[in-house]
DNA sequence: CTGTTAGCGCATTCAA
DNA sequence: TTGAATGCGCTAACAG
């Protein structure tokens, strides 16, 4: 029932060659047989099939994105990112919610393979070699984007998870503090948590400050975790004066958990949180935080894939992007 | 180069319609073939071509997606519901953000009825004529989530917007209230909008009181208008002592100027918000709201579409999912 | 239960 | 500048 190419070579009275020639924008038409063949598509109603092109050009126009869960604050602002950026180069995405789980993460990059995406673009913590595995049998260029595997074969878009973790703790450690603790990144986040660990650690050291177990606790990036490590925080024999998490969710749970215990922030307890997602803006006092920038990562990520799909020259696959700290009024504004 | 039908035929010595009927789980294969074909598929490495499937079945699995904002915390809620649902039955989801924007939405329209999507899920404050001329020459299913046409020819789901604001506007009568201030929504929301201030209208005119001009005021559904227009309300002469906002963002804006004005949420003004967002868990007070159930929404709009699309009967096309108000700290427990 | 044969709608040589 | 012919990789009758 749907007009074909053939329909339309009819109507203008040209071969399907010329047809597609047009439609394909190749300039090797007279301008006279071109307005024909463009009037009989208007006539018709014409809508090339993107399907059997790409059967018969063996590209898509479509990439795949593999995300843990689209609904969470900080991966909707990177696929937004993605997708702005795809757009631009004409590409189309299809989305996938993996929450992070294996198995799930190697089924959905083999139906995207065999949805034949011209590339793929992926996210979540933890890169195994079930992953390095299933990538390899890709025909197709893949990023990932606000993680990255461990030997960093891959292509890939972050921050420096270490020294932002580092410049968080040493602002706490500039303003006078000496009991800082840390509401950590889960587990399952092995290599950006770890980094941020790492970093903490370092500040600490390079102050000459004591690194105390019991002020530092793991949570799961959301805003619940993070009420309730500070919670515990606050029945310490010796509370920290001072908090860094590592997401803006569990920052702001910690701030509530400290109002909710009748103390202030910042006053009684400076809180810096991680990420810069809109929430940071939402409360009160609004939060500090380590502006990570989750819409450049996931559109620097597909640019970097559009320029492996087009064969273009890359400089260096494994990008980094600035962070900073962006000064709010959960920290005083002067140093104790 | 990568390895088609054939080879695995020809591997597994016997014709390519077999190894497409083991593919497929076709029946009627010998069990002995069918682990022939297997052995050759795993030793081949073989991987089917969805593409070149679609063109010859005429289906992609694959459904289009239009979204205004997918790092609005309101709709990446409803994506995940869209693709939880999708992913039960077999479909991947292109997702595409319009901005709302009427130009970009046709032309998504049309793009994804190019890629052959099976069905289309559409999401957006106002349906035009424009759009229903491009829906209507689609050949494949359409459904909107969380918005309706005019004359309701579409299959849709949301909730009653008329009945959820008059139920919201009545909980702050209740409480005693005389002068009941509205956020209301923008003027590119004709529909959802209107609704909803028409229900605050009439929940107003049955408890016999005066609307109020100056206490009406439209935002953009984000956090800074709804603080901008409290702090507006809290000039006038003789301010509200009660808010519905029409988004949880804003009814939170509109918290953060009461307390920086030095009052108190709910103790001199109290607030009710819409759509219950994880945003409203994440403020002190913690906000009451109309529940909107975004996810819900979104599954509901996709398994409408997947009976659609297997040709399965559907009872009604246009479907109210039940709201409900949830009650939190940003209204009081007791009536005044 | 299995193989043969046609397309699906288009891009892309190759000739003309 | 144009047309004819071929094949992309697979599904779907149809025949056996």
């Amino acid at each position: 029932m749907p007009v074909t190419i053939y329909d339309v070579a009819r109507e203008a009275g040209v071969s399907m060659a010329t047809v597609s020639r047009v439609v394909n924008g190749n300039p090797n038409v007279k301008p006279t047989t071109r307005k024909k063949v463009m009037a009989a598509i208007e006539r018709l109603g014409y809508r090339p099939n993107a399907v059997a092109r790409g059967l018969a050009s063996k590209k898509t126009t479509t990439v795949g994105v593999i995300i843990p869960d689209i609904s969470s604050l900080f991966y909707s602002e990177l696929a937004r990112g993605i997708e702005d950026i795809a757009t631009m180069y004409k590409y189309n995405i299809i989305l996938c919610n993996s929450d992070q789980r294996l198995e799930k993460e190697l089924q959905l990059i083999n139906t995207l393979l065999e949805k034949q995406v011209d590339g793929l673009l992926f996210m979540g913590a933890d890169i195994k070699e079930d992953h390095l595995d299933t990538f390899s049998t890709a025909s197709v260029p893949i990023v990932l984007a606000a993680t990255r595997d461990p030997d960093s074969l891959l292509p890939s878009v972050t921050i420096n998870h270490f020294q932002a973790a580092y410049d968080a703790t040493q602002t706490l450690i500039e303003r006078g503090h000496k009991r800082i603790a840390m509401i950590a990144s889960p587990p399952s986040d092995p290599l950006a948590g770890l980094l941020r660990f790492e970093g903490y650690k370092q500040a600490l050291h390079d102050a000459g400050l004591p690194l105390h177990d019991e002020l530092v606790t793991g949570g799961n990036y959301f805003y619940q975790s993070g009420l309730n490590a500070m919670n515990s925080f606050l029945q310490l024999a010796e509370p920290p004066t001072a908090v860094f998490a590592t997401s803006d969710e569990m920052a702001v749970g910690a701030i509530h958990a400290v109002q909710d215990a009748g103390l202030r922030v910042p006053d009684d307890i400076e809180v810096i949180g991680y990420d810069n997602i809109r929430l940071a803006e939402m409360v009160r006092p609004r939060l500090t935080t380590v502006v990570q920038p989750m819409y450049d990562i996931g559109a620097v990520a597909m640019r970097l894939l559009t320029k492996y799909m087009n064969n273009e020259h890359v400089d260096d696959h494994v990008v980094q992007l600035p962070h900073r700290i962006e000064f709010r009024e959960s920290t005083r504004t002067e140093n104790v």
